[in-house]
RNA sequence: GCCCGGGUGGUGGAAUGGUAGACACGCAGGACUUAAAAUCCUGUUGCCAUGCGGCAGUACGGGUUCAAGUCCCGUCCCGGGCACCA
């Protein structure tokens, strides 16, 4: 019988269906494993062959455990609203809903073929209104919720009501926007809408001014990664920040949650402090600053309380609500130019510009409140909004970047600490002793600190703070392909929540789906639905990509219930997410969001777990080659120019644009000389034909309108590109599809050659040079069943031999400890190592092969199904047991002892295993060419490792 | 700029602080064949010697250690993230 993948494939996919074999049950008696992929987002350019490297990982780890015993969720699902379908529909008319299930089924048709264990029956889709009917109402929850500090937990909104009817604020310790201080008269006397505003101070889900970008040439919001050197990424645009009054989740209730939780969960050390330095705790104070003209007071946060007679001037974020009340007349002008300024930038431009400070000063004082000295407020970009209390006091002495800003604009700087006793300390240390600081003087930092702190509480004018970097999410989107707020608002502008009987609120139905006008959602436009009734309207934003990905898992477990997100038993059957596989991309997104929304969850009573994932495995990317060609950024005489990448780095490489071409059409892709020829420039242009009328010019010579025109003897260009590893994408237009590779070499085959690539957590390149080794290795492995010029079978029941017993079982070793510590790809190597040996042994007996195939089953299950059925098993590999290691078979009578002189390797000698360590030692000296060696010198010291080494020391 | 990774032959990579380069790809030579494909065998880090061997070598510069790809300090390069891509 010969070895074709795709009839192996076809046959088991069909009986895998027949028998449901991957379906799940929630009754077992089994323990429970769960295992999780991040569910991928249904991109028009089709699954590319990075998704399936985790989606490969997870699936040998989920066939592992079942394997051994457990019952294992391994669902899937998708991630299906999102920009991209709703550009796609602005451009082309297509509902998104079309594009998204056309995408799906496309997506399905692709995992389908590479041989997954997914259970189908459990799949989400985070845009059907059975599924969003549920993040809709998690919403509400938030919305219907506030934080209470003391009792550490969310509470019901009822329960505030009622403690400001009683009491007002006085008592509450709770997360807010904003400290208010109220009475329960004041509370009762406020009107609906005041008490609407009150409320949003406090709920979890709640609104405020916060900004987007705006493109008026598009009128539309821009996403950040649409926004490019700020302009719009399409066309070229100007764009501006434009406030806007938008949803916001409370997280930062949770950042200490969040921050303590990760010691509870088995993440990589790389992940936990990626998450940790994004929560950003940081111990310090709380300070007011008096202003000079006597209008009020300046609040700033600072971990370095200690150096505040070195603070020779206060930074206040552009946005700050006080730069308008506190600007002079005769700095009006300059402020408003800076603010103009300001409002081309990102915040990353904004925290990454180190070159070139910049600020202005807005004529008004502030007054140290130690000292009463006039200390003037600038503003500047560097000193964000929602950073802290977007307010600093600069101490230039002690800061690189208010040091830059002090020299730049001629500032005093006042050195405050001597670090003279610490050579190495560098600006940002919190070494050396206080002067010039009056009371502080002569104090080492650390003692300064508390010094100041008890000083400035005891007179009133701050206190101690723990700060945190993380903000709170914003959850407004101004687009049509997300769940709508279950919201509506009545006359006065106050905010209602849907009862629940009304959910799913369904997206109304649109025909165009561009932006309306105003920054408005396309929502806006289905007039009927917004005014729904008289004096009433519904919100029109949508929510953000993370929503429905923030509690999907939770849905797996219960999939189709309609009365609840998931049963109470479903849950406490499930629990969480014992092996989550996805992507470091995120590590702060998408991880911390789903975090969040557990532990409110949790505090609800809902899920029986504070942590949604138990354990997780970063997959790395596989990245593709980008081949880019340069572009004149000015047209010659109203045609582009394109040159080769060589001419371009030579001749002032700012003058050029780099264009991203398919990757088919490049020759050598990848490598240094990768370039275009003249038939792929005619490729390209048939591709672009926006660039039919190029020039395109080399060393060999010009091309152009189609023809080529030889600078010498040449009659081909090799018009070189530039080559770059990035993303798979399809801006890209380097994505590659694993279908054309399972086609040709069989998913198995894929499979494996995936993990054989290198460490599933590493970031890899693409490509197919070493897919043939893993194909040998299968047909390998089938020739041990099959006689290769008859085909006939070859498996006998002979007794294994010691050695044939010796080299499966070493196989099984290596096999279970590299699958337990997700080594995937020295598994591949061990098991090409293990077939390479049992045909050199010409072994095709029943009782190895029977353990072989189970051992190879979750990494190729369609060719280990086959063979398990030829070994005459009438049920699935999948519900065998996995091989058990008989450690017996493994002892050795010697070892292979390297011996080193001085730490370098001179010798290599067979040793009885069962040697003490000093007959070793004895050994190891009288070897030859240790004496040839040594020859006179005195040994200083030996050193053996028994089972390991020896090293001789002179 | 900040945070987190990574850098080992021509290529992908292996290596609980203990034989650097397992396992593959590619390449070279050979066998089988009329030939090719497929398959099999041998070799394959560089340099010198071309037998035995020797020296150097894991991005670069230092350090710790009997012993460093692995640990520590500094530098360079590449990738991911940086709050509206998902």
């Amino acid at each position: 019988m010969e070895y074709i993948p795709s009839e192996i494939e076809k046959k088991w996919k069909s009986w895998w269906e027949d028998n449901q074999v991957y379906k799940v049950s929630n009754d077992s008696t089994k323990p429970k494993y769960y295992v999780l992929d991040m569910f991928p987002y249904p991109s028009g350019s089709g699954l590319h062959v990075g998704h399936p490297l985790g989606y490969i990982g997870s699936d040998i780890f989920a066939r592992y455990k079942r394997m051994n015993g457990y019952n294992v969720l391994h669902p899937m699902g998708y991630d299906a609203f999102g920009l991209p379908a709703e550009q796609y529909a602005i451009q082309t008319g297509v509902h998104p809903a079309k594009s998204t299930a056309d995408n799906i089924a496309r997506y399905r048709e692709q995992l389908d073929k590479i041989g997954f264990s997914f259970d189908w029956s459990r799949q989400v889709e985070t845009s059907d209104p059975s599924y969003y009917k549920w993040t809709q109402w998690i919403f509400l929850q938030l919305f219907n919720h506030w934080y209470d500090n003391k009792a550490a937990k969310a509470r019901p909104i009822e329960e505030l009501i009622a403690i400001f009817e009683k009491d007002g604020s006085a008592d509450i310790d709770a997360a807010v926007s904003e400290a208010l201080d109220f009475s329960a008269s004041q509370w009762q006397s406020m009107t609906a809408k005041e008490k609407d505003e009150t409320l949003m101070n406090y709920r979890l889900a709640y609104r405020k001014t916060t900004y987007v970008w705006w493109c008026e040439d598009l009128g539309t919001v821009l996403a950040n990664d649409e926004v490019k050197d700020g302009v719009s990424e399409r066309g070229g645009y100007p764009v501006e920040r434009k406030p806007m009054l938008q949803w916001s989740l409370r997280i930062t209730a949770y950042a200490d949650r969040l921050l303590t939780g990760l010691d509870t969960v088995d993440f990589s050390d790389s992940m936990k402090k990626m998450q940790s330095n994004w929560i950003g705790k940081s111990q310090g104070a709380q300070m007011f600053f008096e202003l000079e003209n006597g209008a009020g007071q300046l609040e700033i946060f600072t971990t370095r309380p200690d150096t505040i007679f070195g603070a020779t001037f206060m930074v206040v974020a552009p946005e700050h609500d006080l730069v308008k009340q506190i600007t002079t007349p005769e700095q009006a002008q300059a402020i408003a130019d800076y603010l103009a300024y300001v409002n081309t930038r990102s915040e990353r431009d904004r925290m990454s510009e180190t070159k070139e400070v910049s600020g202005e000063f807005t004529g008004a004082y502030a007054l140290n409140p130690f000292n009463g000295e006039k200390i003037p407020i600038w503003i500047a970009e560097y000193v964000l909004k929602d950073y802290g209390t977007g307010a600093i006091m600069a101490v230039p002495a002690d800061d690189e970047r208010d040091m830059r800003f002090a020299k730049k604009f001629n500032l005093p700087i006042v050195e405050i600490i001597d670090k003279s006793m610490h050579p190495g300390a560098t600006i940002e240390d919190k070494l050396g002793k206080m002067i010039n600081s009056d009371f502080l003087n002569g104090m080492e930092v650390r003692y300064a600190i508390e010094a100041v702190l008890e000083r400035i509480e005891s007179m009133g004018i701050g206190h101690r703070k723990i700060n945190f970097k993380l903000r709170d999410a914003i959850y407004s989107r101004q687009r049509y392909w997300g769940e709508p707020f279950p919201i509506v608002y009545d006359e006065n502008g106050v905010a209602h929540a849907l009862p629940e009987s009304e959910l799913p609120l369904e997206l109304p139905e649109l025909e165009d789906f561009k932006p309306a006008s105003g920054a408005k959602s396309p929502l806006a436009r289905a007039e009927d639905w917004v005014n729904f009734k008289p004096g009433w309207r519904r919100e029109t934003d949508t929510m953000p990509g993370f929503a429905g990905s923030s509690w999907y898992f939770l849905r797996y477990m219960d999939p189709s219930n309609d009365k609840e997100f998931a049963s109470q038993k479903a849950l406490n059957y499930w629990q969480d997410v014992d092996l989550y596989v996805g992507g470091t991309e995120h590590a702060v997104g998408h991880l911390m969001y789903s975090r969040f929304w557990h532990k409110f969850l949790y505090d609800k009573g809902l899920v029986p777990t504070e942590e949604p994932y138990k354990k997780l495995m970063n997959q790395g990317m596989i990245q593709g080659v980008i081949e880019n060609i340069y572009i004149l950024k000015e047209k010659v005489n109203g045609k582009s120019k394109f040159v080769c990448a060589k001419f371009a780095k030579q001749n002032g490489i700012e003058d050029f644009a780099k264009i991203p071409v398919l990757v088919d059409y490049v020759a050598d892709y990848g490598l240094q000389d990768s370039h275009l020829n003249l038939e792929s420039l005619r490729q390209i242009i048939a591709w672009r034909p926006e660039y039919s009328e190029a020039i395109f010019e080399s060393n060999e010579g010009i091309f152009k309108n189609g023809h080529f025109t030889p600078k010498g003897d040449d009659t081909d260009m090799k018009f070189e590109t530039n080559s770059e590893v990035g993303k798979m994408s399809k801006s890209k237009y380097n994505v590659i599809n694993p279908d054309d590779v399972v086609d040709r070499y069989g998913a198995d085959c894929f499979r494996m050659y995936e993990m054989f690539l290198g460490p599933i957590e590493q970031a890899k390149p693409w490509d197919t040079k070493g897919i043939n080794g893993v194909s040998g290795f299968l047909r390998k492995l089938w020739m041990l069943f099959y006689d290769e010029q008859n085909g006939k079978s070859l498996v006998n029941d002979s007794e294994p031999t010691k050695e044939e017993l010796k080299v499966l079982h070493t196989c099984i070793k290596k096999v279970s400890e590299d699958i337990e510590r997700f080594s995937f790809n020295t598994c591949v190597s061990a098991f090409m190592i293990c077939v390479n040996e049992l045909r050199s042994m010409n072994c095709s007996k029943r009782a190895v092969l029977d353990e072989f195939v189970r051992l190879v089953a979750p990494f190729a299950p369609f060719t280990a199904e086959e063979l398990w059925h030829q070994l005459n098993h009438e049920s699935s590999v999948c519900e065998a047991e996995f091989p058990k290691v008989n450690e017996s078979y493994l002892v050795q009578d010697s070892i292979a002892y390297p011996v080193s002189i001085n730490g370098k390797k001179r010798d290599l000698v067979e040793l009885p295993a069962n040697m003490s360590k000093e007959e070793l030692e004895k050994a190891a000296l009288e070897l030859d060419k240790v004496q040839k060696w040594l020859e006179g010198q005195a040994v200083k010291k030996v050193i053996v490792v028994p089972g390991r080494m020896i090293n001789i020391v002179v």
